[in-house]
DNA sequence: CTATCTAATAGTAATGGTTACTATTATTAT
DNA sequence: ATAATAATAGTAACCATTACTATTAGATAG
């Protein structure tokens, strides 16, 4: 099992560090400017097999296209229904609310629970002024 | 604004009380079976319509495609891996905990959560006998 | 009861995010 | 250098869902 990395894996990854929770295509645009002619097929896929292997967070946001995070460590995502503004929310208070929620099911269902997605929507404080 | 009730969208709000937890598609073929030429276009108008005006509930699934649910009291969803069979969960105990979490991302993004979109996922006892 | 109005439908086309496919390019090991 | 084969570009296909349009059929008024 050889592994290569192209000029285009790198690009993708900085653009992961340069834009904030973006789409597949936010990823394309961005790259883009730098280098043309990469293909979005290729985006998806490295995307696809980042994700798999757990180097980044794939965000499945409903309707909307799937957002991609390089921030891996656990925590939770809010989205502003206005803005589209995505944010980040961690720490050990949460996640020991998560834990209870995880035990709770886990009794009540008899499923051994290995994986949440979750979203938070609602209204930012910026957007609330207007 | 005139509401007619079709024997169409009769025929759906059964086979939601039929079925647990269907797909649009679902739906579709169950109703197919006592009415051949429903469209799957009216199924999706439909289940809809009914989401938005809280008659029912939509599941968003990540990539697969929505469920519907009868049940529009408060609840979870906990999704088994291997069978596809799909848990309810509810309780006074998990409420709490979900109003907790609400509260403590109000606080630490300034965001009004006003909708959660949540999906457990893992293997159910009669699966993991296997 | 009949005509009229228009909500709802059937059937089909279109959309949009994502994946699959294939010939070509380019990276790594020999 | 060369051979072997990941990875890519470009494009086609997929699939859930929505949009469109001519038609059907409940409700309401006369």
């Amino acid at each position: 099992m050889n592994k290569r990395y192209s000029a285009q894996k790198m690009m993708i990854e900085n653009a992961l560090k340069e834009l904030d929770h973006p789409t597949a295509t936010e990823v394309y645009e961005y790259v883009r400017e730098s280098y043309p002619n990469i293909s979005l097929g290729t985006v998806y896929r490295n995307l696809g097999i980042m994700a798999e292997a757990g180097e980044i967070l794939r965000i499945p946001s409903g309707q909307a296209p799937d957002r991609f995070d390089i921030n891996i460590h656990e925590h939770l995502h809010v989205l502003c229904a206005e803005c589209g503004q995505v944010f980040d929310a961690e720490g050990h208070q949460l996640e020991d609310l998560l834990g209870k929620i995880d035990k709770l099911l886990e009794e009540s269902t008899g499923v051994h629970i290995e994986d949440r997605s979750m979203l938070f929507q609602g209204v930012c404080s910026q957007c609330r002024k207007q």
